[in-house]
DNA sequence: TGCACTTTGGCAACAGCGTTGTTTAAGTGG
DNA sequence: CCACTTAAACAACGCTGTTGCCAAAGTGCA
């Protein structure tokens, strides 16, 4: 069944107080492996359906061959990764093509939002397998919404497992097109379920990421210091991962293929932002960064419901609220212009229900503050403004990430 | 006189095209060793005179004490370090204490600003050996100011050496205390200088770190897209680093000490700010990052030379002007709200001529904001301000970082 | 003073990593 | 059909951190 994790089967020792990795910043042979492991599905995993060979990945890698070879090996041991047809000849061998095997796992993501539950179930590459909608109410106490959060996972799962084994037949082994030709396309045939790797839960409002607990869940004070993870994972039996909704979107984009450094700046009910430095979501340390909403552009402005005056929030959805979307725009760019100068980022991309209502006025009106800025500001080409892909689901593809994504040696700080 | 380079002397093959390490994230063996020796090299110069056991760098490092053992001897050949006394013993044999050499290497760091220039020499723990001041005057043309700068350094180096050798006696080897019972306090025996490893050059205005080009100086356009790194790496002989003086002094306080998240705030002439997020600078892609005197604050405010309305600079610095002291640190207050919020950092440290004026005040005016908003957003403790220590000294010393830090493992992106 | 005990840290053997040199596989082109 | 080119596996190697063992150097009690 070829366990998922990266490192390896590990048969050796393993056994006494092996320090794994991580533990201060020290590069054992075990982390050595499995970072290099991580940076070849990772290569394979943006490679997507094309793939790709094992020359091109020590390119990309620095590694030589021989070394691409002996871990691709193991890789394909596990059943993460498979041959997959060959590319034309440059007047010798033909290069084998590599791919990342699809079904050698699988996630869930939940958005957890004010009023409905989204659940997502995504493969190895982040592509949706089965999803669901519920209504959610957060009003009906911790053990009513862990028993509905619980039950559209496990039913979700179950679902897609039938689903799929209806599609296969039966009886297959986790090992797609080994050695044999499996063709340019190997459509069609995933295969049973392997365990699921975790959940991932994206909610709005403060939390702390790094230990799963709530804080001030707006309107909710029965939430407040609820350690959500621990408790889900309990009930669930496997590992649970909880960050913000604008961290889970950002993420998902980041994994998707925005450049390294992006903001993804959510219009809704409220306003929020996901950072994305060097690749890597910035949470800061409390998981409080992108607190976008309660900037200040406009001293002593407008009293807002947090108790500052003259924050964007306020200011944006004041205008929004009379009808005057243009203004809500200008307003928003102006709060991202400062946002673009303070971190020299390369993209802004918009979403949220308010932004999905008038999209392109909302890129309009955003891109021309910044135009304008990167116009006076001088350093040269202006920062582009694009509505985010993925549309209402991408909160819940990101949150499937939160666990993909270390895989692919995306560290979760 | 052992190299300097931590990846130590590779006496074996490197003779082909042998990609060192950084290629494209693929680990070598070659980078784990230079990563792990760096580590140690850190922990080492943060314990300061106080010194680290083998057992205590294992510990921290997550690495067996047997591959520390073997690392610091490799790190005791290279001459970096050197035993130091023992601990007091805990009923066995007592702990060597280990400390970095910090004759074992030197930088150059040079503050260029618009009217002096500030050069320091510093030893490899960044103490400051030896210190110059001259006028400097950016309009007298490159070849001028590149003479000036080259006298300058080559002064200060050779004034040190003078000095060193002086204060030493002569035919010193770079071994320190070497087996020996060299005490607790090695104190007043440094050695020859070895080598300079480089030398960095911090600058206001925009520019380009990766590749040490000048944009835009202000005031003095024929500076505009002069390659001043490459100029004088060749007039030096010796590496060069170019930065912005605000990263500068960021990453000084940052190896200083600092946590690792904060932000550095200088308001002198202008008002800018260098962030440390994840305990690295952050320049953003094009040097650009820390934008902060031209964030608006004030929608429709009053025009700043830079075109925009309401930044915080403009805002800052007529209050200034007109001698409001507390008007100045209420804007400035807001704005570092604003950063903190978006970034969630753990500190704000204030720099700069106009601060070093009223310090108390600044900091007063500043906190105040920051605890007022730190109160309502909720989220715990309000984040603290203080004044950046170091002083007028500070981006000089931070310069000289440019190229010690990556010795001890913060790559400089 | 002497012996038992604890702890440190070097030495030697080892497994595993990526690297190098060589061989085999699998094509193209004359 | 054969020379040539390119890809990838195999084998030997050097270097990494790891493990097992032992000398060194203290403490503490008899």
């Amino acid at each position: 069944m070829a366990g998922i994790r990266v490192g390896g089967p590990g048969r050796g020792g393993g056994g006494s107080g092996s320090r794994g990795g991580g533990g201060g910043g020290g590069i054992n042979l075990l982390a050595l492996r499995s970072h290099n492991a991580a940076l070849l599905l990772e290569l394979l995993r943006r490679a997507g359906r094309v793939g790709l060979s094992r020359l091109e990945l020590a390119e990309r890698t620095g590694l030589t061959p021989q070394a691409v070879s002996k871990i691709t090996a193991r890789l394909r041991e596990d059943g993460l990764v498979a041959e997959a047809g060959r590319q034309a000849s440059t007047g010798g061998k033909p290069r084998t093509v590599l791919r990342l095997v699809p079904e050698a796992g699988h996630a869930v993501g939940l958005h957890a939002d004010r009023d409905e539950l989204r659940a997502v179930l995504v493969d190895l590459t982040g592509a949706v397998v089965a999803e669901r909608r519920t209504a959610l109410d957060l009003g009906a106490g911790a053990d009513a919404v862990l028993a509905a959060v619980v039950g559209a996972v496990r039913g979700l799962v179950e679902e897609a497992r039938g689903v799929t084994k209806a599609r296969v037949g039966e009886g297959t082994e986790a090992r797609a097109g080994e050695g044999t030709e499996a063709g340019a396309e190997g459509d069609g045939g995933p295969v049973v379920l392997s365990g699921i790797l975790g959940v991932g839960v994206a909610m709005p409002g403060p939390l702390d990421h790094t230990h799963g607990v709530l804080h001030r869940v707006t309107g909710f004070p029965e939430w407040d210091g609820f350690p959500l993870r621990d408790a889900l994972a309990r009930r669930l039996g496997v590992p649970v991962v909880l960050d913000k909704d604008t961290n889970a979107a950002a993420l998902g984009l980041a994994v998707a293929g925005e450049p390294g450094a992006f903001a993804y700046v959510h219009l809704g009910t409220g306003l929020g932002a996901g950072l994305v430095l060097g690749g890597a979501v910035h949470r800061g340390v409390r998981t409080g960064a992108g607190e976008f909403g309660h900037q200040v552009v406009q001293l002593d402005g407008p009293v807002c419901p947090c108790g500052n005056r003259g924050c964007v929030e306020a200011l944006c959805l004041a205008a929004v609220a009379r009808g005057d979307v243009d203004e809500a725009a200008r307003v928003l760019g102006e709060a991202a212009a400062n946002l673009v100068g303070l971190l020299d980022i390369d993209l802004v991309l918009l979403g949220g229900r308010t932004v999905a209502a008038e999209p392109e006025r909302f890129v309009r009106g955003v891109g021309a503050v910044l135009d304008a800025r990167a116009r006076r500001g001088g350093a040269g080409s202006p920062v582009p403004v694009r509505i985010a892909p993925g549309g209402a689901r991408a909160v819940a593809e990101g949150a499937a990430q939160l666990l993909l994504a270390p895989l692919f040696g995306r560290a979760q700080e």
